[in-house]
DNA sequence: GTAAAACTTTACGTTAACGTAAACTTCATG
DNA sequence: CATGAAGTTTACGTTAACGTAAAGTTTTAC
């Protein structure tokens, strides 16, 4: 599984590798602090095709960067969907300017999302405020008769 | 169901009434556009409990009020089990002074919460917004050879 | 008086991204 | 060789607030 000892300690002539070439699912579940479970998953969506040694799937730098990419692509709010669409259409052309103009597209509408989003939510937090400033007088008009 | 074109041109000597007394289901929901469904769910658990005059839910000015309760909940961001809690509390002992401080209890952390939201939101806005200009960087990369 | 509209209950379906459990195989180690 | 760690598949469960459909009864309207 682990072959970070085995270079470290490595007995033949070869070369220490400073980049594993290889991964296995818990290599990079610990790696960015997720479950097997979700690689897996991400594999089911068809975000990712890793190979196989037998039953087992061996992952490569490649799809390390894979996996990143979708963990970023989640941070900004993208679905496994969405993130799924790119890769599609940079299997299918390369990293091509089409792909490019539809990660674009996406970023403009979750921008546009997002921004909509900080306008609620400072609508309801003014609204909270006014509940909560209600609530405090009724409250100290129930307490002063107690002081 | 409607009453109010009977109202309006009542016939009888009583004086026509301004305000309904009674409502049908469908009434309430025309009035604060939701479906019918919404209004059974709310009951199903346990934030209105409406009279039946036979299998038929009859609703009051109290009933009424209470749904506009549970909507403004909705809008703050009270899930209907926090909405039902705060019922529950003024059901058991009137509108307390124990329902007001957990009614500010709430609030706050609803507070918190969205504040929260806020600022995870402006980050990732910033963050789409530096993906952005790679991507678009990108685009001007492999576009700038046919001009 | 009959057809349409409104109402009822029951219960499964939806969304997203996994969690969890069961039951199995494969691998490395002492 | 036994055992424990890591891996595998399959499939159901979770959350919230309803949507939707089916299949029935009751009201209302013309």
């Amino acid at each position: 599984m682990h072959n970070t000892s085995a270079e470290e300690f490595e007995t033949s002539p070869e070369r220490v590798r400073r980049t594993q070439d290889s991964f296995s699912i818990g290599d990079l579940a610990k790696e960015f602090d997720i479950t097997t479970r979700s690689i897996r998953f991400y594999e089911d969506q068809g975000l990712m095709m890793p190979e196989r040694r037998g039953q087992t799937r061996i992952y490569t730098q490649k799809d390390r960067v894979r996996l990143k990419l979708i963990l970023r692509g989640k941070r900004l709010g993208f679905t496994l969907a969405e993130t799924k669409t790119l890769f599609d259409m940079y299997d299918r052309d390369g990293s091509s300017v089409n792909q490019l103009q539809t990660m674009l597209r996406l970023i403009e509408d979750k921008k546009l999302a997002l921004r909509q989003q900080l306008e609620d939510i400072k609508v309801v937090l003014h609204e909270l405020t006014a509940v909560e400033s209600g609530c405090r007088a009724e409250l100290s008009e129930k307490t002063k008769e107690y002081p």
